[in-house]
RNA sequence: GGUCCCAUCGUCUAGUGGUAAGGACAUUGGCCUCUCACGUCAAAAACACGGGUUCGAAUCCCGUUGGGAUCACCA
């Protein structure tokens, strides 16, 4: 039977780490067994479902490259066969009209809860049997009072609930809507979703959806939990914890492999292995695998992948990536040489794409200050004259060979001798007005002799 | 509080009855060096606790403790 997953977000919020993983998780699952991946909206809830949420999750999925193969489709519009499906419901007795009001069974929940106990519907109008056209009413499932439901996850094993321990769940709202457990089980049988992988937070919903299943005498679906992200302190994954949205990351310049990467290994593990392509991990993803414990974020280890990607990929594919970063923090106009020759000399020294643009900013505007401690240490009295020097044998310098660059300080420092590290911090200061960047002959080199003669003849007027 | 889930270095994890408990991030130290990085070498660092089962338990069972999830006309 062809493996068919599905991504189902409701759109009142960003695509989170959570959620991306549990994309991921399915996505991968399909793709490794050619099966297909259904993109699914539960936006039933119109109150809190956004077109702006709906288009940061799509947007961010595109940029996981994590494509769907079916959908998306909305559960605002698909209310014919919710109801269809209910009214079957009703029509067997296996689902009733509650008219019981939104206030009392809140108050009750409030009382049951502040006790302790596990608020639960009373089931008043279970067996009232009446129907009342003009009130309003919720529909409520019959739960059934006695025996057990099993849950066989494919993760954390077989697990059972007490029926006595769920109530009668509401399916539609007063209002005509339908509520997530049922629309949820209505449209996996009806998308023929063979694997249903999602959070742990679910667990506890499933007694309910299976028996939704057997309601309508349905095969259940595999059931796959994944255990849960969790913040630093260990609780559930949230704003507080910092920057939790896919978004975010793309624009803190972090590269799309990079979170795939970290969040395939949250949870999954392959042996020793750390970092993983993306048709190796189509390969190799399986979900026994999957470990059950919940997992602590660790942005170290992200940072340390997305840097592992930049010093990895190709030059062209990070001048994309970088463009629009860089568009906004400097005046263009860019050239795409020159920009894959600035990455190339930080993409050892920097962690994401947002670090590359602060620190090479010498390389689209002059400096405007130069460090006060550096320039006391390093450009002592006698370095005006070697600095002249240094011009006079850089205009004779072709530009490119970097052999004969190297040549040029050298004797330099043999015949002034002085240290190396001296003649280079000063130079260093003035092409970038710090004494930290990449090596001086690169830097040089980028940035090209006729501006580093001019940052050189600046910084001599300067000490001046 | 009820119910459910979980438990190996600080963190992510390998491990499926017999290992010197392995890897990775982070940390610390050395080397490399024009600064910063990269790289490289090394170090420190874990089986929550208590009972069983077994010739033998990180691995199986029970309990304790701890953590998490969930208890909506949210999903």
């Amino acid at each position: 039977m062809e493996v068919r997953t599905r991504f189902a977000p409701s759109p009142t919020g960003h695509l989170h780490l959570g959620g991306a993983r549990t994309a991921l998780f399915n996505w991968l699952y399909s793709r490794h067994n050619d099966g297909k991946f259904v993109l699914r909206i539960e936006d039933t809830d119109s109150e809190r479902s956004t077109q702006e949420s709906l288009k940061t999750i799509l947007e961010s999925l595109k940029w996981l490259g994590l494509s769907w193969d079916e959908g998306p489709f909305f559960q605002s519009q698909r209310s014919a066969v919710y109801k269809a499906h209910l009214e079957k419901l009703i029509n067997e007795r296996k689902a009733y009209f509650c008219y019981c009001s939104h206030e009392i069974i809140e108050k009750k929940r409030k009382k049951a809860l502040t006790e302790g106990k596990t608020p639960k519907y009373d089931g008043h109008c279970r067996d009232l049997d009446v129907f009342h056209p003009d009130k309003p009413a919720v529909v409520r499932f019959r739960t059934p009072r006695e025996g057990f439901t099993r849950v066989d996850d494919l993760i954390k094993g077989e697990v059972i609930f007490n029926n006595s321990e769920l109530d009668d769940m509401i399916l539609r709202r007063s209002n005509g809507t339908f509520t997530y457990n049922f629309v949820a089980v209505v449209d996996d049988v009806d998308m023929r979703i063979t694997h249903v992988i999602r959070g742990d937070d679910h667990l506890n919903n499933t007694p309910r959806q299976v028996l939704l299943y057997n309601a309508f005498g349905y095969t259940t679906p595999a059931f796959c939990h994944v255990p849960l992200i969790l913040g630093q302190d260990k609780n559930r994954l949230s704003k507080r914890h910092g920057a939790v949205s896919i978004s975010n990351y793309k624009e803190m310049g972090y590269l799309p492999q990079a979170l795939v990467n970290y969040l395939v290994r949250l949870a999954w593990s392959y042996g020793d292995q750390e970092i993983f392509t993306l048709s190796e991990l189509i390969e190799k993803f399986d979900l026994s695998h999957i470990g059950k414990s919940a997992g602590v974020f660790n942005p170290e280890k992200l940072l340390w992948l997305n840097s592992y990607y930049i010093e990895n990929s190709s030059g062209s594919y990070l001048v994309e990536q970088i463009f629009p970063i860089l568009k906004n923090k400097y005046p263009g106009p860019f050239q795409k040489e020159y920009i894959e020759k600035i990455i190339n000399i930080f993409r050892q020294r920097c962690k994401t794409l947002v670090e590359i643009c602060e620190k090479a900013d010498f390389f689209f505007t002059t400096p405007s200050s130069y460090d006060i401690k550096a320039v006391e240490k390093f450009l002592t009295p006698g370095m005006e004259k070697i600095l002249n020097n240094l011009i006079i044998k850089l205009s004779h310098w072709d530009g490119k060979d970097s052999s004969m660059l190297e040549n040029i300080f050298k004797v330099i420092v043999e015949n002034e001798n002085i240290k190396l590290l001296k003649l280079a911090q000063a130079v260093r200061l003035a092409l970038t007005g710090r004494t930290v960047s990449p090596g001086i002959y690169e830097t040089i080199e980028v940035l090209g002799k006729e501006k580093v003669i001019e940052r050189i003849k600046r910084i001599i007027e300067y000490i001046n």
